[in-house]
DNA sequence: CGTTTAACGGAGCAAGGTTCCGTTTCCTCA
DNA sequence: TGAGGAAACGGAACCTTGCTCCGTTAAACG
C-alpha cells in the first residue's frame, strides 16, 4: 500500500523520513502534556516532552490551532459522523439530538481547556474555532431541523449558537466536582422543547 | 464629617493624601481601559492611563481580582440587592427569578472579558470567582428556593452550578453578533420549569 | 561518496506580569 | 515652621512564554 507520503498533487514530494517521524512523536507528546497542562500548555514544554526544538514545533503545526486539531482530529471526525446514526437509531429526533450533545459534551469535558480554547476571539486559535464548527454545525443543523419538523422543539434556534452555547457550559467543567456541566446542558437541551 | 480614613479599628492609621487620590485615579483609568480592552488589559496600559507607576497599581491592588472587584463593587452590589426587590415584586418566584438572571447577564454582556474571568481555576483569578459567587449566589438560592417551594421547577439544581452556567454563557457574548447569550440563558432558564 | 537542500535546534527578541529598591512626598511633632 | 521618619511612588529589571531566524545536521539521490 502506499505510504504516508502523498504524491498524487503532482509537484508534491515525499516527506523526509525524520520529518515524519517527528510529526508522529510531536503528536504524541502534545496530547500527553494536554493531559496533565490542558492543550495551553508552553510550547517548550511539549518541545522537551518530544525530545526537539520548538522551531520544529512551529515548523510542523503553525499556530497552536493545528497542532490541537491535529491531536483531537479523529475524535471530532467520530462525533461529526455519530450524529446521522444516532438520528436513525433513535425514537425521536429531539432524543437524538440529546445523545448527540451528549456525545459532544463528553469529548469536552475530558480535554483540559479545550472548551475555553474555542472562543472565537481567542487569538490565533481562530483556525481551531473554525475548524469544530465546520464539522459540527451541519450535524446539529440537521438534527435540529429534523426536530423542528417533527414539532418537538420550539423554532428559532441556531445551530451555531446551540454549539457554542454547550461549549461555553463546558469550560471549566472538570476540576471543579461542584459543577456538573452535563447536568445544565441537559436543562437546556430540555428548554429546547415546545413548551405547552 | 469624618474623612475616608477608618479610625476604627485602632491599630489603623490614616492614609497619606497621595494614596487615597492615586486610588481613585486607578479606579477611573481602570474602568476606561477595561471598557476598551477588556478587563485583561496590560497592566502597563493602566498604569499608563493614570499616569502612576506599576508598582503603584500592584501596592493598592495586589492582583488583577482585587482591581476588577473595587472597579465593578457597586454594580455587583446593586445587582444583589435586586434580587429580594424583585421576588416580592414579580407574579411568580420563576418570573422573579427569570429578571434577576437577566439583570446579572446584562451586567455580564456589557463588560468585554469579565465573564472569561470569571473562571475559578484562572490562577490569580480566585478572588474574583470568589466575591461574585459569595455575594450572589445566596440571592441566587433565595430566588430558586422560592420558585421550588412554589412548585415552579424541578428540584436539585443548585445556585452555584446555575450561576457558573450562566456566567459561562455569557463568555464572548460581545464580539459576536450570531451569538446572543441572553436567548440561551433563556432557554436554560425554561429548561428549569417543572415537565408536565 | 559528494552534493543538494529539507529539516532541525535553540539562541534571541518581544510582550506582559511582578518585584525591588532608590527617590519623593506627606505627615507629625517639637 | 521645618526637620525627621515613614509611607508611597516609579520604573528599571527580571521572569516566563510565544515566535522567528539562521547556522548546522543529516536525509535523499545520482
Amino acid at each position: 500500500m502506499a505510504t504516508q507520503a502523498d504524491r498524487s498533487a503532482g509537484a508534491s514530494q515525499r516527506k523526509r523520513a525524520d520529518a515524519v517521524r517527528n510529526e508522529k512523536t510531536l503528536l504524541d507528546a502534545a496530547a500527553a502534556v494536554f493531559v496533565t497542562s490542558g492543550v495551553e500548555a508552553p510550547v517548550r514544554d511539549i518541545a522537551a516532552r518530544a525530545g526537539v526544538g520548538t522551531g520544529t514545533i512551529y515548523r510542523h503545526f503553525p499556530t497552536r490551532a493545528d497542532l490541537i486539531i491535529a491531536v483531537y482530529r479523529h475524535q471530532v471526525e467520530a462525533c461529526a459522523e455519530a450524529g446521522p446514526a444516532l438520528l436513525a437509531s433513535s425514537a425521536t429526533p429531539h432524543a437524538a439530538l440529546g445523545r448527540w450533545i451528549d456525545l459532544f459534551v463528553d469529548f469536552l469535558v475530558t480535554k483540559r481547556g479545550l472548551a475555553g480554547a474555542l472562543q472565537p476571539d481567542n487569538a490565533g486559535f481562530d483556525t481551531l474555532h473554525a475548524y469544530f464548527l465546520d464539522r459540527l454545525v451541519p450535524v446539529c443543523t440537521q438534527l435540529l431541523d429534523a426536530a423542528a419538523e417533527a414539532g418537538e422543539i420550539r423554532p428559532g434556534t441556531h445551530a451555531y449558537e446551540l454549539m457554542r452555547g454547550v461549549g461555553n457550559l463546558c469550560i471549566g467543567a472538570d476540576s471543579d466536582p461542584n459543577y456538573d456541566a452535563r447536568r445544565l446542558v441537559e436543562l437546556l437541551i430540555a428548554g429546547l422543547l415546545r413548551q405547552r
